[in-house]
RNA sequence: GCGCCCGUAGCUCAAUAGGAUAGAGCAUCAGCCUUCUAAGCUGAGGGUUAGUGGUUCGAAUCCACUCGGGCGUACCA
């Protein structure tokens, strides 16, 4: 509907020069008695023309020759809004498109050709992945769906760093478990990882060796072991959400292929950073941030910003025109830096898209539950998988915009898993593949020859909510937002059940019931499309 | 103190680049199953969009300040 008008405002462009100057932007009006589309272009050309709204949208709309068989009625309303009202059966034959385009309805190529990386989870392996973390690793995944379904070659990619201090104490802290559980006196300070996980690593390593490794320093194989297991368990839970990542890039990578050294020579030569109290400090004040930093501490060892700006070099390097990383709130202080320390080496800083989501609150009996990896007080993301199902926590965590702290009752969320709205949509697809198995019976097939007879106001909103998917994704995608996916389906889904409550298919007319066999096989398609972008399961029987 | 994010119905959240009368779900109340799945549908109540000012034809949306909450503010990541 949309191309239509657009195309029918670009010829008027030619007649009336005023209109190359603005975008054509159509809305769908909240009130049916407003059209199927409106827009404000003459509002915005009050200034520029000085003439008033409602004069300029008269001779708009006179000059757009619109076919009365695709838009019957122009009208203009209210201070200057012009609203378009499309025939009925013009919007019942976009049906023919879905069913057409099938499971690649609602695709577009308009970044067809580019390739886009998606950073997201890259937890370093410290300790099992908890519901904080659920959050980061179900939205970068449908990003990268979303950047997918409009036309990027989309790589998902875990960063994580097995050196460090983290994992330092990691080592330690197996190493103490195994000499407990060979019955030696332990002290277990505070700051190590309290988790029962550490103890369960460290009795593999006694069911293996023994005491022989007794005197193996703790980052040996304590912490080898220990990062192994851990990891293993991570790809676990992320499997279980359907979700894998292509590439695992360790950032110690950079050290080996001396990145961190050549980076750090750069920034001398350039004379961004400079020497003071036996550090390396990055000119990060000059670059328009806020003070400088330091990127090599006097202990020779290199902070994270460091390695960070060689990191995202090397995703430049790798040729991604689109780089996303997304991560928690507690990072909103380190992505400045990495993206001036970018810019002032010459790279194009906005092709990074930073993506910060706010925390998840878990409650619990009406208290906010702290979490915390290293106190051992969380709750995993394995254990919220296997109380409400994997479908429920990846459409929880999506329909939310990030940046909304959201709080998650833990003892609600298993009480009323049922009237999750995940159900509803499912329930939808479920409720049309029913009758697409019933119709073979009642010698009914699908068929497109008479959609002008869908003009009812439940399949007419079907239809139209129907086709504004394509839209929808586009919109989602480019800004990075998957809750609006789920909004969508819930509206569509509404307007689905509407039409099946109110529509039957089997006992009406055969043209009729027909038409509506492909209206509702229309419905099923891109139900089932916008769960595939979700990573929810669109069942066929419930 | 400073920086980023947030504040919308009792609760959880929407609101399609500033548009017309702010919408859903849950919860509450009243209805609808001898016909394709009632995990559904219809209807009702519920709002000074935290507050105050500003920008303009028009503000939940943009700006300023105030109040309240989250996360940061390291030679931790």
């Amino acid at each position: 509907m949309k191309e239509y008008l657009i195309s029918a405002f670009k010829s008027a462009a030619q007649k009336l020069d005023y209109l190359n100057s603005i975008e054509f932007v159509f809305d769908i009006p909240k009130l049916e008695a407003h059209g199927d589309l409106s827009s404000n272009a003459a509002m915005l050309l009050t200034k520029k023309l000085r003439k008033s709204p409602r004069t300029t949208a008269e001779e708009i709309i006179s000059a757009l020759h619109l076919d009365p068989a695709v838009v019957y009625k122009a009208e203009i309303a209210g201070p200057g809004f012009m609203n378009f009202f499309f025939t009925p059966s013009y919007i019942a034959g976009k049906i023919k498109d879905v069913l057409q385009e099938s499971v690649n309805y609602g695709r577009s190529n308009k970044y067809a050709g580019k390739k886009a990386n998606v950073e997201f989870v890259s937890a370093n392996p410290t300790g099992p992945l908890t519901v904080g973390h659920g959050r980061n690793a179900v939205v970068g995944d449908t990003i990268a769906n979303l950047l997918e379904w409009i036309g990027y070659e989309v790589d998902r990619e875990y960063y994580f760093n097995n050196a460090g201090r983290q994992m330092r104490v990691l080592g330690d802290s197996v190493k103490l478990r195994y000499l407990e559980l060979l019955g030696h006196e332990i002290e277990f300070p505070s700051d190590y990882y309290q988790g029962e996980y550490i103890k369960e690593i460290a009795q593999t390593l006694i069911d293996e060796f023994g005491d022989k490794i007794i005197d193996d320093p703790p980052d040996g194989i304590f912490k080898e072991r220990a990062e192994k297991l851990i990891f293993q368990d991570i790809e676990k839970t992320l499997s279980s959400l359907n979700i894998k990542h292509k590439i695992f890039y360790n950032e110690n990578t950079l050290y080996e292929e001396k990145k961190i050294d050549l980076l750090l020579d750069i920034f001398k030569q350039r004379e961004l950073s400079y020497e003071k109290d036996g550090a390396v400090w990055l000119k990060l004040s000059m670059l328009g941030n806020q003070q400088d930093k330091v990127i090599v501490k006097s202990t020779g060892e290199p902070t994270y910003r460091l390695p960070d700006i060689a990191y995202h070099i090397t995703k430049f390097d790798r040729g991604y025109d689109l780089m996303v990383d997304l991560f928690g709130s507690d990072h909103n202080a380190t992505y400045p830096d990495v993206l001036a320390g970018l810019k002032a080496l010459g790279y194009d800083a906005v092709r990074v898209k930073v993506l910060i989501h706010q925390f998840v609150t878990i409650m619990e009996n009406g208290e906010a539950v702290k979490m915390s990896t290293r106190k051992a007080n969380y709750i995993t993301l394995d254990q919220l998988i296997s109380e409400v199902g994997s479908d429920v926590v990846r459409y929880f965590f999506n329909m939310r915009n990030i940046a909304s702290h959201m709080n998650f009752d833990l003892s609600l969320a298993k009480k009323h898993s049922e009237e999750n709205p995940v159900f509803y949509l499912q329930y939808g697809h479920a409720r049309i593949c029913s009758i697409l198995r019933m119709i073979e019976g009642e010698n009914l097939k699908l068929s497109v020859d008479d959609l002008h007879l869908l003009t009812s106001d439940e399949e007419q909103q079907l239809i139209k909510k129907i086709i504004q998917f394509k839209e929808e994704a586009l919109f989602s995608a480019e800004g990075f937002e998957t809750n609006r996916i789920c909004t969508y389906l819930e509206e569509l889904a509404a307007a689905f059940h509407r039409f099946y409550t109110f529509c039957r298919i089997i006992g009406s007319e055969k043209k009729l019931a027909e038409a509506r066999i492909a209206l509702a096989t229309a419905a099923k398609i891109v139900l089932k499309n916008g769960m595939s972008i979700l990573g929810v399961h669109a069942p066929e029987r419930m």
